[in-house]
Formats: structure tokens, sequence, C-alpha cells
DNA sequence: TTTAGCACTCTCAGCATTAGAGTGCTAACC
DNA sequence: GGTTAGCACTCTAATGCTGAGAGTGCTAAA
């Protein structure tokens, strides 16, 4: 069994920069000859073939170039990476848009994966925050037409939800108001069981909005982190290890489809503001065998939090790609941390 | 120049049903096989050759079978069509889909996306129903912290909007309530330049939360059907024709990118419930070439009106994809014709 | 007007050939 | 012992060729 040298690893790391970058099996010869060393390509065959044996590196037929395999990916990424910050004059464009315009909550994780997608040129994914139980903040009756009310609530972290319902009898908006009122001041920061259980001691109207406000947060809960915003398919399908008609489809079926959230929910970091790169799907995700994920937590730790991420080929520039991941992550963690000041912290609990 | 004969309309709806089907060029001997005909080949091959000098047959190379033409396709459309009814099985199964859930309006043009894209096997578009000009309903001001505030804006239609504003000074829920109560009962059915105009007469608070009621109607107003729903890609993906990697790049862009909703909104139909077929992108959309859209408006006349649609390959089975948006169309205008009494008509303007 | 016959055209799949790139191994060299 | 040159070998991808198959257009006869 070879083991690893200095020299080996440079080796790997110059082999898989070059394939990120010109998405072609490295040959001993192009590599001496592409970084101008002054080493003979017999030498870069022996390292090669120690790493092959390491496991890092491998070749699709007989006399093809050596790839980097999944294992190669993970190194590089844990050992041979260097400065991963985003360059300033793209910190600041993105800023800038941030600073723009004063958006809704699930807007601005729109916004979010918009940038990402943008700046990685890859496929960016964001899930709105949300706290593991969400927290009552507002109620509001809205009645349309006899006994058809809008009810709008708004939760702690700042989600806002809207619910058409139909009560028993037609009821008038002073009424409606009243019980608002009297929901917003005794429900304050509760949950959706404790909205439930004390729901029992209210007069039928308020019983029955009471029911269903406990209905829609339990609803937000559940939804959790199923709900993902996605943008930026177009920029894999431009990479050229998914040119095959085939593939595309199962690029698109794996993005579009249900199964990244399920994936991301899983293998998702835990602590706000880390990054984790899974690469191809670590063998536990069939679909993502081809593909690798950047993923983060922002948010506020211990309160609502969400994620954030990229989905690209293997063939990634992960430098770049992680320093504008975290970069993100952190604007929309502080985005929700005022958001909490706002509405939990501030506003008493 | 050869004219049109009753046997020659027999012969194009029967290549044109039989390249729908099986997605290869018709060719003559194959022809009077498969629909076990009594003359010869060489019959159909005359017939063939007028339909072709006629504009509606082509071949693709010399020994290649006919293909029918954008013209053959719009032909087809136009005078060879039999019924077009949506089965009764899959009206109901989509009828109890619609009444399956109490939603939001918006949820349910996803909904009718879903739903088309479904029962046609294809992609799928729409947009929320719009007036030409949204009018004011109802609005709720709901205090978060001092000077910080979400506003609830309803429109006549069913449209709901949340927008977050920041005040010059702090002010208690109390006035937000009386401002919210006075703009209720004195702007009701106004139009965006109309709560404008009357602004001026308020004073600051009211002014400024004014112009911020008409800015989000003017957005609205202004998104117009910008705002298209998409769903079924991957149906799409799955046709033969778009098996290229290179198609199916361009595909993607089309169908999620911009030009939708520039081609929906300029070519659809202008009265509720009308369908049309356009095909081949009439020569005027490029990116369209290989694409038949099938679009229907539905909503109230004169009031708020939407698009909802299906897009695919020209080889589609326009019968059935025709009687599934029409049937889509007509529940979807009950759906907003029952909004617009709540909203509009009962509730007084 | 319809039909049979026939020469002609074009595509597509299969096959062999070749150039090119790269490897692994061995033996010599520092 | 690490490094290098040389060389035989392997595999891919591109190219050109061939034959089968499908279909057409034309002409002449029914």
């Amino acid at each position: 069994m070879s083991e690893m040298t200095a020299r080996r690893q440079a080796v790997l790391g110059l082999v898989i920069r070059s394939y990120i970058e010109r998405g072609q099996p490295v040959g001993s010869k192009s590599f001496v000859t592409h970084f101008g060393l002054d080493i003979s390509p017999a030498t870069i065959r022996n390292e090669m073939a120690a790493l092959e044996e390491m496991g890092y590196l491998t070749h699709p037929h007989t006399s093809a170039g050596r790839v980097p395999t999944d294992q190669g990916y993970r190194y590089f990424v844990e050992h041979l990476l260097g400065e991963t910050e985003l360059p300033l004059p793209e910190q600041l464009m993105i800023r800038h848009q941030f600073h723009q315009a004063r958006l809704e909550l699930d807007q601005w994780v729109r916004l979010a994966v918009a940038v990402l997608a943008h700046t990685t040129r890859k496929a960016a994914l964001a899930t709105p925050p949300r706290a593991r139980e969400s927290k009552f903040k507002h109620v509001e009756l809205i009645s349309l037409r006899d006994t058809l009310v809008l009810l709008v609530l708004v939760l702690m972290g700042g989600t806002v939800k809207q619910q058409m319902l139909t009560l028993d009898e037609p009821v008038e908006q002073e009424t409606l108001s009243r019980l608002s009122n009297e929901l917003n001041d005794n429900y304050k920061g509760l949950t959706a069981s404790q909205i439930s259980a004390r729901s029992r001691d209210l007069p039928a109207l308020g019983r029955q909005v009471a029911r269903i406000v406990a209905q829609v947060i339990q609803a937000v809960d559940r939804q959790g982190e199923d709900l993902v915003y996605r943008d930026g398919l177009l920029h894999m399908l431009g990479e050229p290890e998914f040119a095959e008609g085939q593939q595309v489809r199962g690029i698109v079926q794996t993005f579009e489809g249900p199964s990244l959230s399920s994936i991301v929910s899983t293998a998702a970091p835990v602590e706000v503001g880390g990054v984790q790169v899974l690469i191809g799907g670590e063998g536990r995700w069939h679909e993502f065998a081809d593909l690798a994920l950047v993923l983060s937590r922002y948010g506020v730790e211990g309160g609502a939090s969400g994620l954030l991420g990229v989905v690209g080929p293997l063939r990634m520039t992960y430098d770049r790609t992680i320093g504008a991941v975290r970069y993100v992550s952190q604007l929309m963690s502080d985005l929700v941390s005022d958001w909490y000041d706002v509405n939990g912290v501030t506003d008493g609990q």
C-alpha cells in the first residue's frame, strides 16, 4: 500500500484542478507540458499510479488519462482547498442586490436562490427558514361575505400565511375584530398544540377559528424543509457532462423532483453557518451519483433556520462555490436574525 | 395548382393521425397496409404528392415518407378534428380534485396547471386571473415593531398581497386600525390611480400608507400576465423528438424562460372560454418553431381573467389536449366568477 | 383516373481501418 | 532508491465503405 507524500498531494491537486478546468482526463504528458514542469511524464505516471492505488484517481479505460474518483474529490475538498472567500467585488454585487429591495420573507429566499445560481453559474436551491415548532404571533380576520372570511396569520420568524375559511353562520366584521384582538392578546408565542389545547375554553366561533389557526401552524411545521425553491437548472444542463439527452432527463427529474428535499433535509448540516459538501451522493443517494451538493444552514441558532446550497457536477469549482454559499448564507442569517428581533425578542414572549 | 377533394382530406387526416400516433414519416405502402385500404400505394402517392404541392405535407428527404407541415397541422386542427370533449371519466377525476380542497387563489392556479400537465401528459402553464385595472377591496395594517408594519391588501377578484413597510415614526396599533378602517370605508372599488389622486387629501401617515397601497396595486397591474405558473416540463422532455441533448436545453430555456409569457400574452385568445391553437410559433416566434400551444382564457368576461394552456410537440393529440384545456378553463372560470360574486357584486361597488 | 412496374435516391446500421493518446513495464542512469 | 527513456500494447474516436431497406417519381398500360 502506498502512502501519501507531499508531492503526491501536489500532483493530486493539480490533476483535479486541471480536470475541473478542462473537463478531460489528464494524461501524464499533457500534465507536465500544461504546467510547465521540469520532471518527466514517467515520474508523473508513477505518482498517478500510486494515487490510483490509493483510490483517489481512476481512468475510464486503458488508454485514457486520469480522472478523480469521488474519494479524490473529497480529499481535495478536505485537504487541498486554498482560499474559499468569495472575491470582494462579487461580495459587493451580491450585497447590493440584497440591499436593493424591501421584500417578503419568501421573496428573500427566492432572491437568495437566484443570486446563488447566478454567481456560481450552477443550479441553486433554498428552503425558507422554519423553526422546529412555529409560534403564533398575530392573526387578522377579514370578512369577505357573510360566512366567508380571510384569515391572515403571522408567525414568529416572519412567515405569513393566508387561509380562506367558511364560518357556520354569518358574523359581523366587528365581532371578528374583537375575536382576533383577543387571540392576539392571549396566544402570543404559543405553538400549534398549545393553541389546540387552550381553544377548548373558547366559545363556538373562537374555537373554530383557533382550531384553524392551529391547523395552519401545524401545516407550516409539517411542511418543514420540504418546500424547496430552485433556480438555475439551465446552468446545469449547459455542463458538458450532462449533454446526453438521456442524462438531461435524469438531471431535470432529480432537480425538480421530490428527492431533492429528502437528501437536503437528511444530509444537511445541523449548525448554522457550516458548509457541507456532498460528493456523488456519498454512496447513499443513487440519483446524485454524478452530482455534488454544497449546502449550508442559515438562520438563528436554536430558532428558525433554513437551508441553501448549490447543485452541480462533480467537476465544479469547489472553492468558488463554497465561498458563494457561505457568503449568501451569512447574509440570510443576518436577515433572519433581524426578523427574529422583530418578531421574537423585542416584541416579548 | 391542385385543389382539395374529399379523398385528399381523408388522406391528410389519416397521415396526420398516423404520424401523431407513431412518430414516423408515413410512406404510401405502409399507409395502405396499416389502414387496410383497398387502393394501391401508387394512388396514395399521387394524392400525397398533391397534398405536398398544396403545402400540407413534406418529406424530410427523397426516400422518406410524408410528414405534416405546420400548415398541414393547422388544416387538421381547423377542419379535420372530430369530438374534442374530454372523456367523462377524466372530467370526473379532475372535478374531484378541484372539489377536494379549499384553497387560495394562486394555489387554485397551481392546481390547474398540475392537473392539466397530468391529464395531457404535457407541459402546462397558467397565469393567475387579473383585471385590466385591479380594484381595492380591503387593507389591514399590522404593527410588528415600532416603525415596522405589515400591510395586507385584498383586491377585488381575490388577489391578496402582503408588503412590509417602515413608517417615518412609531405608531400605535390602534391608530393603524383606525386608519385601515377609514381606508376600507372610503376606497372600496377604487383603482391605483384613483387612490393616488385621493391620497393627497389625507394626513401624513394616511398619505404614506395610501401611496404604498396604490404602488402595490400598480405592481399587480403591471405584472399582468407576466407571472406564469408552469408544470410538467418532464413530460415534454420525454417526447422522442426532443431526445437530443442540444434540443433539450432549448426546450428548457423556452419553457422556463421569459419568452413564454411574451408569446402567451401576445397570442392568447381575448374572449373568455375560447381555445386557441398556435402551431410552430406561427412564423413569428422563433423559439417555438417545433412546438404547439393550446391556450384558453378563463375568468369573467370584462372582469378578471387569466390564461391557461398546454405546450407540447407539434406531434400532439390535439383533440384530447384541446378537450382538457377547455374543460379546465371552464372549471377555473366558474371558480373566478364565484370569487367575483364574493368580492365584486355582492359586496357592493 | 387508377394501377403496376421499375429505376433511382437517400438513410442507416455494421464493419474495417487508422491516427492519436496514454499506459505499464523494463532497464539504464544519477 | 528515486528518476528517466524507450517501447510494445491497448483503447477510443473518427473515417470511409458497403449493402439492405424504404420510399419516391415517372411512364405506360388498364
